[in-house]
DNA sequence: TTATATACGACTTTTTTAGTCGTAGTTAAT
DNA sequence: ATTAACTACGACTAAAAAAGTCGTATATAA
């Protein structure tokens, strides 16, 4: 329980990496996954989503590959959690609505609290504060 | 991502409805498996976790069931999802040596610094905080 | 034209979580 | 003593989520 995934994790290892290029370098998926033993087509479909929320910027072609163009420091982690993996919740009942338990559920507004604070933990970081 | 498991959200209900119960007064798993609209073999698995660890008692036989013994006050929230769930930690590897990829992972510590933050609120949690 | 990239949806596998079942033991009431 | 209503608990199955793979298309440098 309350784990990240993969797909974050590899995301925030990539990114890391990314930004330790030089300005205008490039690294490629493939470049990448060797480095760090991480499946070459999961972490080329991770840099694809960064790449549409225009985190990074893809290069096509031979010679091809990704940098970074977002300052690491306005990246909220929340917004970016969002990003790669949808809503986030302890509990789905923060976002959805169709829970068929919410008039017997008593402990709604506690794990609210919960949820709030940490959203507003991770509201606080950027992903500077991973990747630097 | 980040998610608490049903388990938790049982043995926290489960753990709010023996809370409010009058001093000696028992309540089955059955009965509460009913208020609640939870499967009752898995509730009631819950509560006898909950009972080994002696935070509720529990009473067999007809007229059976169980009562809250631990002043929720004094139940750490971080103790208590480790008691439901084991380690809690973002990532296995808080715990786990057995990363094959450590050599090569750059995010360990900021890793292990969001873990510490999360766990740090929760430690800073009571059970009364939720089920209150 | 070839080699090496990204793009992306569909698919399969693996792992985790959720839920069920069978059997045994305890106790109050009849 | 028998029955009914409980707890105890491991083994099992089912469902859901996460992780990983594959096929095909497109772009571009050499």
């Amino acid at each position: 329980m309350l784990k990240i995934t993969r797909k974050v994790e590899y995301a925030l290892i990539a990114l890391r990496h990314l930004q330790a290029n030089k300005e205008g370098q490039l690294s490629s998926a493939k470049e990448m996954a060797k480095a760090y033993g991480i499946p070459q087509e999961l972490l080329a479909k991770i840099l694809q989503r960064l790449a549409r929320e225009d985190i990074i910027i893809a290069v096509k072609g031979a010679a091809g590959g990704y940098k970074l163009v977002t300052d690491p420091n306005t990246i909220n982690m929340t917004k970016f959690f969002e990003i790669m993996e949808g809503p986030m919740g302890i509990m789905d009942c923060y976002f959805d609505s169709g829970c068929n338990q919410l008039h017997s559920c008593t402990i709604r507004t506690p794990i609210n609290r919960i949820n709030d604070s940490i959203r507003s933990m991770f509201n606080k970081m950027t992903l500077a504060d991973i990747t630097y």
